[in-house]
RNA sequence: GGCGCGGUGGCCGAGGAGUUAGGCAGAGGUCUGCAAAACCUCGUACAGCGGUGCAAGUCCGCUCCGCGCCUCCA
């Protein structure tokens, strides 16, 4: 399989530094906010990078850190009158909750900065053993000059940098680009125990240090990241890593794409940003339809190109979902209801399925390339759609054939983190019992399905007796309380209907 | 200014030299009492200008436009 490096600036093929091992590394949140659409859609693209990794059968190590010692986090802490761990603890428990309404499955190992500062003083110490850090007045600072291969990730030199700086100086270091390792901590900041005194770690180290201790490697396979973090923080990254080991830092950079909001890229800076945290209390009642909906919008773009995040985009997406969940509605009725034959028709639907295994295995493995992987779903449907149509009465070994098929689409959504319940329950809203009230004390019943049976029962008499406004009304009004009807040849089917029209909400 | 990415049908979005991407929305049709669902058909797209090819959205050059990084940032 292939995936595009940032550092050759092509696709390469695939070849884990050891065997079947893949060591995996993604940059996560500074815990000091609530993280927004683009800070997911990061951890969204390499989830499925994980998944599919994993599928394939490598044995992934994916390391993702919290980074909960930091300005921002300090500063956040004063605002609010309470300490930096506080504010951390606070957004950590916020994060993972975010993660697991997206359906983001958590990485193996998410150690925290402030567990790691041990070997990272580890780091600085050998850095400046080796001439590659100096200290001054209690900070210490990465030599930016004396390490050869500065800006091989970012394709810059370091006197284009110098001479486009923006930075402002601070008179102790030797260069404008040096950067810090450690950080002299002031009055009433967090600090720890260091050679140079009470301080806390520079960002980039962190990265540094966690895939040494956690990857126990020198070298791992995989690094990734928003597109933003190429530069300064992963050339940073190199510097320290590779100043300190030796040895290659990373084999492939894995960079994802922007979500911008009118062309321009959503970030806090920019005051653009719309939180997950929003979406949930937009979706309150019904986040897995977010998981998807969310999902579906940014795979079906590749995860290297950028997104204009629009609230339009979100309700198209769902839209995309419903042919997801219409097959699997079909599939269960047809499964339950369809009188069986004799007739095999089971070979067509497994040539079907296997083609689709092996196309969709080949778009993955193509840069996993979600956007032509999910394509080929549809195109799948659709012949299933289609067989349907041309087959109303199944064998028992074509019933079976069909629920591999619906097993498999669902095995490969799920490979991209998808949620598309195949068991489609009516779930009644409760105000069934307000709405029809009358109707079920007349018949003494609190059982729903009984009540709706003989809904359903009186339509087809109305039907029968070509009575048809008051069938249609009956329909209307189940509609109206979240209950779908639809005639199919072999008679009436409920379902839960997508949007509910509910009367006085 | 330096470095990098991109401009595809009404919208979103893959592909990247010759063959239908896909989705959403729209129009027409089949089926149906009507709906719904499903299927079929239609819109014949690749910023502009040159160039190289038998053949160019697809390669090369130029122009125009948009975006990102160069400062914290997914």
């Amino acid at each position: 399989m292939k995936v595009y490096n940032t550092l050759s600036q092509n696709k390469e093929e695939l070849t884990p530094l050891s065997d079947k091992e893949i060591k995996m590394y993604v940059c996560g949140p500074t815990v000091y906010g609530y993280i927004h659409i683009g800070n997911a859609r990061a951890y969204i693209a390499f989830d499925v990078i994980y998944r599919w990794l994993k599928h394939k059968g490598f044995d992934v190590t994916y390391v993702r850190n919290l980074t909960d010692v930091d300005d921002k986090i300090i500063n956040r802490a004063k605002e609010e009158n309470t300490t930096a761990g506080d504010i951390a603890k606070k957004y950590i428990e916020a994060f993972h909750n975010d993660m697991d309404v997206l359906g983001v499955l958590p990485p193996d190992i998410e150690p925290t900065a402030t567990e790691t500062i041990p070997k990272m003083l580890e780091i600085i110490e050998g850095l400046i053993d080796k001439g590659l850090a100096y200290e001054a007045d209690g900070d210490v600072f990465y030599r930016v000059r004396s390490f050869k291969d500065y800006g091989k990730l970012s394709k810059r030199s370091i006197d284009e940098l110098e001479a486009g700086a923006r930075v402002e100086v601070d008179e102790r270091k030797e260069d404008p680009l040096d950067f810090a390792l450690w950080k002299k901590a002031k009055e009433g900041e967090p600090a720890w125990d260091s050679l140079w005194g009470k301080g806390r770690p520079g960002w980039h180290l962190e990265c540094s240090a966690m895939s040494l201790q956690y990857l126990k490697r020198e070298t791992i396979d995989i690094h990734g990241g928003g597109h933003d973090l190429i530069f300064p923080h992963h050339e940073n990254e190199i510097a320290q890593s590779e100043g300190y080991t030796g040895k290659p830092f990373v084999k492939y950079w894995l960079h994802n794409g922007f979500v911008n909001i009118k062309k321009e890229k959503m970030a806090k800076s920019v005051g653009n940003i719309v939180t997950i945290k929003e979406l949930e209390e937009r979706y309150k009642d019904r986040l897995n339809d977010l998981r998807n909906s969310f999902r579906m919008l940014f795979l079906k773009t590749h995860y290297r190109s950028p997104i204009d995040f629009d609230d339009e985009l979100l309700t198209e997406a769902e839209a995309s979902g419903d042919g997801i969940s219409e097959i699997y509605k079909r599939i269960a009725f047809i499964i339950d209801e369809a009188p069986d034959i004799n007739e095999d028709k089971s070979v067509e639907l497994e040539e079907l399925s296997s083609k689709l295994e092996q196309t969709f295995t080949s778009a993955m493995d193509d840069d996993f390339n979600s956007s032509v992987a999910i394509s080929l779903i549809f195109d799948f449907i659709r012949d299933l759609n289609i067989f349907l149509d041309d087959n109303t009465n199944l064998s028992r070994a074509t019933k079976g054939a069909l629920v591999n098929s619906r097993n498999l689409i669902n095995k490969l959504l799920l490979l991209l983190g998808f949620n598309f319940p195949i068991e489609i329950k009516l779930n009644l809203p409760p105000k069934i019992a307000n709405t029809y009230e009358e109707f079920a004390k007349k018949k003494a019943l609190g059982d729903v399905d009984k009540m709706l049976q003989e809904l359903l029962e009186i339509r087809d008499k109305a039907k029968a007796n070509k009575e048809f406004s008051k069938a249609d009304q009956i329909r209307d009004e189940l509609n109206a309380i979240g209950i779908k009807i639809e005639d199919t040849p072999l008679g009436p089917v409920a379902s839960p209907s997508p949007e509910p029209n509910y009367e006085d909400e």
